[in-house]
DNA sequence: TTGTAAGCGTTATCAT
DNA sequence: ATGATAACGCTTACAA
């Protein structure tokens, strides 16, 4: 069972190992119609498939890029992981994807061994754990985008949703309903990565631009795993009439818990969620949502990346922001 | 921005290539603390990472495998592919993901392309087009792994769930409060793929161990984009008292139908799906589902894959059946 | 139009 | 203990 290599071509054809090379390139130009078909015979007969890694290790190309992804549980990594893999392999891109978990060593240990495999980019959901092998990474122009997040200090183009925005939607379709007294929830770990703070601080926002109170327990980032808690104090408490939820992953547990508890939505609490979830359209009530443009924001990052790749020093803007969308339904 | 190799390594630290190269594969044996000490500051003052891909050449082993899947939409795919990631990781291996869209020339082009790449193995979600390409591999003894799916006239090890009994479980349970008037129905396509001829092979046996009618009717095996027609008809036709969905994606479907119009669950229809979902729990009704051990079937996917790759030539149990699970609510 | 030979960055064999 | 040297399978000047 060996490996047929080009050389075994060149003697099955009875020519060297330079033509078949020219022949597997496309370069046809000088090359005799004769020579061309034996080439082609050959190859047939031999059933032969050229070895990409040394190919790739001459020409400093593999043809791959890396893909991090920081937390597996959201859909919206997993919608975008679908996406970039639709725009990667438009380009003739294999994509390798690794889990940080959200822990910056697990990280740059992928980030680390994906560059020794010589992948030629990476788009990475970032931790905010690894500023200075990213700074480096950039100083040294290694294609690399940033997507659902960015780092402030960093010129790493970034590829995300306009999340104040979001809340802002939220917001203003709760007040215009005669929602007052409303409360954020949002899922902590304990990095601030961009999403969460800026929904968050989008939705501070626009509650003060309203003149509406946002006390200390309007605001909630708790690990996930103690949001039910936090909700029965939040009922207990604040009593809102309408709660914002940051994501999808904490929509589940706000749902079960109005489940458990027998509470009514909307009736006697509005509920509006970012993230589309498959279920928001049939659920009783149908759950209003923000949902991010997923193809949109994964095409962006696929395309600047490939650019990037193929012709490294062009400069982009840092920061490309996508517009949310207000999936209007009977939650509130 | 010139690449570091280890013959920069080496004269960094005046000594051999082939030192150097000892050093990074841990043999120490025979090196002096000296050397490895200026090695080992040679290779941080120049911050050198070797290249796996002139490695891989050398070595004939790119710890990288592929995973190809068929039809991303279904929540098992993605489940899947989370876990393959961990479990393929543990073992030092990194996945490069294709999603051939159940199509069979996207998947031949994959699995060519992944083999040029020197991938040390493949796990598939197979279609039923790439026969004789999958035999060849077989005979070359090339690591393969079917998962969710197997064919029938190959020997390759297939990891799946024990569909014939999710059925029966589903109608075990429908039968015992009751129900006899039950259809099943899944999303088709034209390809015979294994978990909806299981499907809706353990649906009618399970059915005619009660002695219960199926009609054509009652089995239902439509293009999801007729699922709502085809519900349709089914109510007005054979006006079951109960369904079964044969997966999330066509739940969603019937969800949607039932809910726009406004038919209720369970007393106007019973219903059981297979796969859990994420809102099972806090829909209303909470729906009935069958799961799958998705981690268990992931993990035994890969598991088997890196035994065979490691050790070539030991032969392998052919089917790996997982058990179904019947997550009992009230949607029936 | 085709062939020769060097080189990509490693590892492995064999000297020393 | 360390170093020379030849692979690995391909591409690419350059020569013929």
């Amino acid at each position: 069972m060996k490996k047929i290599t080009i050389s075994d071509v060149a003697s099955e054809a009875n020519v060297s190992k330079s033509t078949v090379s020219q022949y597997l390139n496309n370069r046809f130009e000088y090359m005799s119609e004769e020579t061309r078909q034996k080439i082609q015979d050959a190859i047939e007969t031999l059933n032969y498939r050229p070895n990409i890694v040394a190919r790739s290790l001459k020409q400093k190309s593999t043809k791959t890029v890396g893909v991090i992804v920081a937390n597996i549980v959201h859909s919206f990594s997993t919608q975008v992981i679908n996406e970039l893999e639709i725009n990667l392999h438009k380009h003739g891109f294999h994509m390798i994807v690794c889990n940080s978990n959200d822990q910056p060593e697990k990280e740059r240990e992928h980030i680390e061994v994906l560059i020794s495999k010589q992948v030629d980019g990476i788009i990475v959901f970032p931790t905010t754990g690894n500023i200075d092998l990213f700074e480096k990474l950039y100083k040294q122009h290694f294609p690399i985008i940033f997507i659902d997040r960015k780092i402030d200090s960093l010129p790493i183009p970034s590829v995300l949703l306009d999340n104040k925005l979001a809340s802002k939607l939220a917001v203003d379709a709760f007040v215009e309903k005669g929602y007052r007294n409303i409360a954020f929830i949002t899922n902590a770990i304990d990095q601030p990565i961009t999403p969460r703070v800026e929904r968050l601080q989008g939705f501070k926002e626009a509650m003060e631009s309203y003149g509406l109170s946002v006390s200390k327990g309007h605001l909630n980032a708790v690990p996930v795993n103690q949001i039910q808690q936090r909700l029965s104090e939040l009922f207990n408490e604040v009593q809102p009439d309408g709660i914002l939820v940051a994501n999808d992953r904490v929509l589940i547990e706000l749902l079960s818990f109005v489940k458990q508890k027998g509470i009514k939505i909307p009736s006697e609490i509005g509920i509006i969620g970012i993230d589309e979830v498959p279920f928001a359209s049939f659920f009783d009530p149908p759950i209003c949502t923000i949902e991010q443009p997923f193809e949109q924001i994964a095409l962006q990052a696929a395309t600047i990346l490939v650019e990037k790749i193929q012709s490294q020093n062009k400069t982009y803007q840092e920061i490309y922001r996508f517009l949310p969308k207000l999936n209007d339904r009977d939650s509130y």
